[in-house]
DNA sequence: AATCAATACTTGACGAAGGAAATTATTGAG
DNA sequence: CTCAATAATTTCCTTCGTCAAGTATTGATT
């Protein structure tokens, strides 16, 4: 785990843990949220204060009736340890530095012209050296890196199974970018990386189960249930673009039809706007201004696959009740277009309490894959 | 957990769950199953050996190069304590008494006029002391007893908060069943229990990951991920029957159009054969000795009604990936009209690798449901 | 037959991790 | 200024599981 430490009690990584997402606590609330004895909360932080990765916070505001001593709650030092996280896709690397608490210092991207692995190796080597360049104390505190890549990933291993996108299939990536960087690399599928930030940091902090939906070319989903990241046993989970929502839509790459992906998936929407305004050359900005403008056929488009959306997503609910579902992604840049139809669908298909599951829409903030690269190396600092 | 114990080591029960589960297996082989050293093993087996619930076997046939002593495989003693389990429907109480591993031993039933808790509590206590007493030895040996009941149940407490099928809220179960019987009782869910029975004593053995689909007036799927049974958090989970697969299907008394229980379920199958047919007055019995006669429009509704199990089942193996899949219940007694239905959609829907999950379809045997109950309480043995 | 290698299991000393409860620290209220 | 209330620490102790050495039981080799 960490630099000085051999193999750390469970109840230090259980109380790091706790303090690194559940922000400044006192050691009597750990103790009750961890199920532990105060003194035992007391012998796993002092390590970590003397390792500088936690620190005692001045006592605050009082909370209960007002008597007794006050709290010393136990913080994050943030800036203790450094992280960069990098995400691959087919046209560029998205990078960032980011301190313990995923919080982005530096970011930087590249172009690639191909993502043959060669290529996106040598250029992963350059841009981890730029962002770590880019000020004096940022390399002497960074140790690790994360990789979000999509596809199927080994992460005990490192090894790119196989990414359509990238078309890479056997790629040992820790391995060859431990090489280059000299860094300890995690490597990572992106929409896990993606659910464990938020799982973390974000909207799903404090969650037993927890459930993010990425929109965009592909619609994806990442699980949290049991308080652990579901990796599906053949591989496969979270494969939620692929959920059939009607026999009848459009064929799907996958060689169903009607498939969520298949009626709001980037490509798809393009499409569908294509045909239904009858113009070949439509791109995907001209049917949000389109839509945005008002056009009933590009309005109905959008309204149709935020719906599909919004019936995916309560099939998560129905099935594992999750307490939280983030939706995001670069698909929701249209965001006022899709947001009352995902939620329409959600509502209609979403049985019983499902239907009070609490659902989060908002756009991916530029650089959130990155980050969520970041935040694999930041929790392989702890499972290790 | 046992009579004569109080809280017992992890590996105690580790251990015991292991054999209970996986039956004759040597001191190493758990060692290595469990992450233990042999010596912890040894240790942990010896109370549970002399409290009489494992028992040492004679060294079997050798497995692997030839040398060396022969293991001396742990057994479960299944007849160390018997456990009653009940179901509870609408109309009927069924009831089983069983051993450790679960195999029924007796059975019994009685109906029931009215779903009334009264009712059903004093028609339990004698089902309960009839089976009890249908042999000499059984109450002594009996200590605990396990509900399965349909609906929203709180395991921890034992209270029915809200079962539509039975017409009830918040009845305390749990409490009212011990006064009566005498037992300590476990209430739960009854596919979740069905889900259990199979995970532990069924083809789930071993699974990290498993799901069971049950086919019947609705469609229910209990869940299990990395080794624990999923509840949502919401209450709800497994809703498998509200998945949406048709928005132009049937409406569903959920207020949705096309649930896979819209179009599947026993009552939409009824009526929609009654449609294709034009034959109001058809029941059931009668949509199966159609279809099997080979008439095409009866044929075509369980085609249809498998094609969207399938689909369904296909959303669960996309989103979480279990290792394996049993589809079965009361629904499944149409086993031959459904099966190739149901791997046909199966097949279209699921993606990738999840296509590979292997998926056992067949029919529920007669008090299965009721042994499920039985396992919830061989299971609370443990947790205790 | 005697020995050896291989594997299964047992044993007992040891160490690490948490719990229990007494103690100290720090506050507000009377 | 004392007391009650809450937070944190300390000390002692139990428990659990590992480690490593030793015992048991087999097949193969000489």
């Amino acid at each position: 785990m960490f630099p000085e430490a051999g193999v750390l009690a469970p109840a230090v990584t259980a109380v790091f843990t706790a303090v690194l997402t559940e922000g400044p606590i006192s050691r009597v609330a750990l103790a009750r949220r961890l199920g532990l004895s105060s003194g035992a909360v007391t012998k796993a932080a002092r390590p970590l204060i003397e390792m500088g990765y936690l620190e005692e916070l001045a006592a605050t505001e009082r909370t209960g009736p007002g008597a007794g001593r006050p709290a010393s709650p136990l913080a994050i030092r943030a800036d203790r340890e450094l992280f960069v996280g990098v995400k691959i896709t087919g046209d560029e690397l998205i990078g960032v530095v980011c301190d313990l608490r995923a919080q982005v210092r530096t970011s930087a991207h590249r172009r690639l012209p191909v993502p043959d692995p060669d290529q996106v190796l040598t250029q992963l080597g350059e841009l981890v050296d730029d962002l770590l360049d880019s000020h004096a104390d940022y390399r002497p505190r960074t140790r690790r890196l994360g990789l979000a890549v999509s596809g199927d990933v080994d992460r005990t291993t490192g090894l790119v199974r196989y990414s359509p996108f990238l078309r890479w299939r056997d790629v040992p990536l820790r391995e060859r970018a431990e090489k280059i960087t000299g860094l300890t690399v995690t490597v990572e599928n992106d929409v896990k990386a993606l659910t464990t930030a938020e799982h973390w940091f974000g909207e799903g902090v404090g969650a037993e189960s927890f459930a993010l939906v990425t929109v965009g070319a592909g619609i994806g989903c990442g699980l949290v249930v049991g308080g652990r990241l579901v990796s599906g046993s053949h591989g496969v989970a979270g494969e939620i673009g692929h959920v059939g929502c009607d026999p009848n839509g459009p064929a799907c790459h996958c060689g169903s039809r009607g498939c969520v992906e298949a009626i709001a998936g980037t490509g798809a929407i393009v499409r569908q706007a294509r045909e239904a305004t009858g113009r070949p050359e439509l791109t995907l900005a001209d049917a949000v201004a389109l839509a945005r403008a008002g056009d009933p056929p590009a309005r109905a488009v959008f309204a149709r696959a935020g719906d599909a959306i919004g019936s995916g997503i309560a099939a998560v609910a129905n099935l594992v009740g999750p307490a939280r579902i983030v939706v995001s992604g670069e698909g929701l840049s249209a965001y006022d277009l899709f947001e009352p139809h995902i939620r329409a669908g959600f509502q209609r298909q979403a049985f019983g309490a499902a239907a009070d599951c609490p659902l989060s829409i908002r756009p991916l903030p530029f650089e959130e894959w990155a980050r969520g690269a970041a935040t694999v190396s930041i929790k392989a600092l702890v499972d290790a």
